[in-house]
RNA sequence: GGCGCAGUAGCCAAGUGGUAAGGCGUGGGUCUGCAACACCCUGAUUCACCGGUUCAAAUCCGGUCUGCGCCU
């Protein structure tokens, strides 16, 4: 592999990601880029879990609390913010180290996927949601990408309104059709010299480290965090408010759940979620398990353990 | 000991004669500009057990067992 050296430092939610990258930025000379679509936000920082100013230990962070609660933010911001962090960090001498969960944000750095065909014009996108709120909306739109997109059409399951409305918009706003794009950009090969590892651990495990966590979140004063943010008049339909404990929190908040009906789903979708990014990774090639569970749980282990790959790949 | 009620998948649960809804949980999966999003798939040859009635029973009848409540 050639290339520009970079390590990526994925997995569930609640497995422990946060602590190990310190580590192991420190033992490979690395900084670390955040990957994770909430933590990204100010006056976010319970709920998103996000390490604290001590718990760097000095390390250097980006992507982190660059955003306004208000802001929207998605996978091409990502990647643009995040293309430009790993050249600062290069033009310094160190390594970036990738860290979060969000799989489709690394996949969109990693593989530099390109996303720059779009000119910016919400109206189209707007008109077709409004469709689909519509009686026989999602129906017809589906229809419509029969015709336009038979092969997207193929892939998208007619219950998936975003997908569809995407493919559309994509046609649209290209002419061209988007499983076709797709189909260019998943033959990409990395521009890097990487080493992707995912942390994991037993699913039992893991799932009662979500509990607790959400217990001790709420302790902190997650609702709190929700209350402010509200108050400060951030939509629930906001991107920051799909965050996981946000918007189940702002329910109780409009009254639709009772606090303990609010926690319940959070501990519940949380272990979804977790599930899902799983998933998600294991279609992921070229990554390296590291099993809390077989590796060892002890941090120190799992970092030896990696920086022993990195070396192997003569990323350092 | 007597009377009453209940017994359906891991859990909750609908179904009271016509060939087992649904929800939750679990597991698997899709994803290329909202991704902590959105979406899909996933269990009972069987209704506590035994016998009977009937063309046909989870559903009706009898008995047994278990749980709960009341009575003595």
């Amino acid at each position: 592999m050639t290339g520009k050296p970079l390590i990526i430092l994925a997995g569930p939610t609640a497995v422990g990601k946060t602590a190990l990258s310190i580590r192991l930025a420190k033992a490979a000379g690395a900084e670390i880029i955040s990957a994770d679509s909430m933590q990204v936000y100010r006056h976010m920082d319970i709920g998103s879990a996000k390490i604290t100013k001590e718990e760097m230990e000095g390390v250097p962070h980006y992507l982190l609390d660059i955003l306004e609660p208000e802001e929207e933010f998605n996978v091409v911001r990502f990647q643009k913010m995040a293309k430009e962090a790993a050249d600062r960090i290069w033009a310094k001498g160190k390594i970036p180290l990738v860290a979060g969960g969000t799989g489709f944000y690394i996949q969109a750095l990693l593989y530099d996927i390109d996303f720059t065909e779009n000119d910016g014009d919400e109206s189209y996108r707007k008109k077709l949601e409004q469709k689909a709120g519509s009686e026989k909306g999602a129906f017809e739109l589906y229809e419509m990408l029969k015709t336009a997109d038979p092969e997207s059409a193929r892939e998208i399951h007619p219950h998936n309104i975003k997908r569809i409305i995407r493919a559309l918009e994509y046609y649209h706003q290209t002419g061209k059709r988007i499983s076709e794009h797709n189909e260019v950009q998943r033959q990409k090969e990395s521009p890097y010299n990487y080493a992707y590892f995912v942390l994991t651990d037993e699913r039992s495990r893991l799932y009662e480290r979500i509990d607790r966590r959400v217990d001790v979140m709420m302790e902190r004063g997650l609702l709190d965090e929700v209350r402010y943010l509200k108050k400060r008049g951030v939509r629930r339909d906001s991107t920051a408010m799909q965050g996981l404990g946000y918007k189940e929190l702002y329910a109780y908040l409009d009254g639709e759940y009772t606090l303990d009906e609010a926690v319940r789903i959070i501990k519940r979708d949380t272990r979804h979620f977790a599930k899902r990014q799983i998933t998600w990774f294991k279609r992921e090639k070229d990554v390296i398990w590291a099993d809390r569970s077989v590796i060892g749980q002890d941090e120190d282990t799992l970092a030896e353990y990696m920086l022993k790959c990195i070396r192997g790949k003569g990323i350092i």
